[in-house]
DNA sequence: CAATTTTTCTTACGCGCGTAAATTTTTTAA
DNA sequence: TTAAAAAATTTACGCGCGTAAGAAAAATTG
């Protein structure tokens, strides 16, 4: 490396010998000049350490090559392996992922959707908070901006998603337990922050009555995103109050169920599907720590892989072409059940 | 709001009747003006929507007003937490983070620090990946914006730290463990991907020493950043080869131990202090999963709080006043004992 | 080899804003 | 009321790069 600093764009076109026009072009698509100058502009960057400036880049293209990447809650490793999965594959793609976290917050959520006009991104994929969500302001992000939803759909804006199919998902968690042993009753949150757990909920119902089964539900307060916390707190009440003291108990979600475990731990019940096991129970999500619940938690998984690469894959549809794959679509991909020990 | 569309700050100079010289000047501190202007202008803000464009701002500041946050794993809810800390932090200050993760792969630490460059940040937080950083890199990024690193230290670039005691945090924790029951052994990995953990284990055996104990310590095999899955196999492994049956165990962080109650469970021992209980377990860190394991974990706690806002604070010194507070004073926090039932 | 196509070069302008200098206006102090 | 201080205005240039248009050079074709 050459002792002499470039600082912009002219200065390397002098030690390079290209013109300026020329490495505009070559910076913004390498492809897109001839083998021969690709091969001696790379050889200069060898030399002679230049990268252009990003926001004088920025300032002038039609479009930038950022993409917004909005999770409801990065402090939950779902979604953190999600936005690492999707960073990626976006970053394979030649673009530069900018990732915010709404920190189960509307206002927060709101104040990332105005950081990204900022931003002036390419391209956005929104996992909306869901109930919370200022719908307002995300439809005018969805209009302003390609964007695509992903886990969490807002169907009042008809707008590209993909997500998981919690219907199919939660049927055949249902299904699994009554085959296998007592039927479940459900547990969920009464004011759930995510409108999932709505579909989760009627699903369990439709599944129980094709059994011919009366479905019940604990409905338990907690508005928050501390759902470890609530199931169980509000686990311990209900086993305190004999309110649930076995049988099978299924779990809108896995972080909920990873509190009542602790819960019910904590108060001498054992749980698991075999003898000497006071109640089964389950959760949904396949979330990164259930298999290392005591006992493993036996869940559903989402086709984690299938959701981030095709949201992805859609979004760049989008920017490509804007009249292409029907941009209202709504794309589920099936959950996969996970058998452990606890149910 | 109005219906004309202001697209930068001369038009909207017009309509608000103010100078676009000292629209600038407000916007970069709206105190900087007059209470009077200040006024105009946010009533002109009322009617017609406008935001400088961020892009051309940076371009020709001395410096931007982004503060870029680099964590070693974002996946981690300890590192999700304190990111999260961080974040509000220096949008209180009224600047704007940039929060990316390297994702437990020093390949993509390096490729952070180069994102961080064209970002052109005031200044930067960067938790180290530790043992496998480049440290060229990273000291080359010390030396050209002001840097505070935090959580992980990198002690040959003597550089500005802010941390956790982990010296002192691990001598509580054998000081509470020798006092209360069965001198612990000490469970930790053979090439730990963080050096705190070469910090611990020699406070271990220092407390055991000076209590005139003779340390024990299982040293187990596993590189990466799973490290729940590394608690878990290994401590199968030797809960079978039954090297380890009963006392106590004392593990260089959570993620380990979670792991390990996994696995204790599943193998039917009972871990805690009570009558019946084989085993003790205790962790290193409050990771938040740690109330909900199965006995909850006995652990020591970062002060998340204290090291978060220093850390940022001690970054806003430099920025302020380079010569300020010793630069490359090294600054740590105690731990504090978080009993709980695992031991 | 000439004719055509493709690529590069030269020239020039614009993006939206920071910022400096000189001037004018407004506010504060005396 | 007047002088001094503070703030706003006008004018003008620069930041680093995108991009357009026409000329020139290089590669491809027959």
């Amino acid at each position: 490396m050459s002792d002499t600093t470039i600082k912009n764009m002219e200065e390397f076109a002098v030690v390079s010998g290209i013109s300026r026009p020329t490495l505009s072009k070559y910076f913004n698509d390498p492809e897109s000049v001839r083998q021969s100058t690709k091969a001696k502009i790379e050889a200069a960057l060898e030399l002679h350490a230049y990268r252009p400036n990003m926001y004088a880049m920025n300032q002038n293209r039609r479009s930038t090559r950022n993409i917004g990447i909005i999770v409801p809650f990065l402090a939950d490793p779902f979604f953190a392996e999600i936005a690492r999965n999707i960073e990626n594959l976006v970053i394979n793609e030649g673009y530069r992922p900018i990732l915010l976290s709404s920190h189960g917050d509307p206002r927060q959520e709101v104040e990332n959707l105005i950081s990204l006009r900022d931003i002036k991104p390419a391209g956005v994929l929104l996992a909306p908070l869901g109930r919370a969500s200022n719908i307002a302001e995300v439809g005018e992000l969805c209009s302003e901006f390609p964007t695509v939803l992903f886990d969490c759909n807002i169907e009042s804006l008809n707008h590209a998603f993909v997500g998981h199919n919690n219907t199919q998902a939660t049927d055949i968690m249902v299904d699994y337990l009554v085959r296998t042993g007592e039927p479940p009753v459900y547990f969920e949150m009464k004011k759930p922050p995510n409108p999932n757990a709505n579909k989760r909920r009627l699903s369990y119902i439709n599944s129980m009555e094709r059994h011919g089964l009366e479905p019940s539900i604990f409905s338990v307060d907690g508005e928050s995103w501390n759902f470890e916390e609530i199931g169980y707190s509000r686990g311990k009440e209900l086993i305190s109050s004999k309110d649930i003291t076995n049988g099978t108990v299924l779990f809108t979600n896995d972080r909920l169920a990873i509190g009542f475990l602790a819960a019910a731990y904590e108060m001498g019940f054992r749980v698991g599907r075999g003898n000497g096991c006071a109640l089964r129970v389950a959760g949904h999500d396949n979330h990164p720590y259930s298999r290392f619940t005591c006992p493993a938690l036996t869940t559903v998984s989402h086709d984690y892989d299938a959701i981030s690469r095709t949201s992805v894959m859609r979004l760049f549809d989008l920017l490509e072409n804007r009249e292409g794959s029907n941009p209202t679509d709504e794309q589920l991909f099936p959950g996969k059940l996970i058998m452990r020990d606890s149910a």
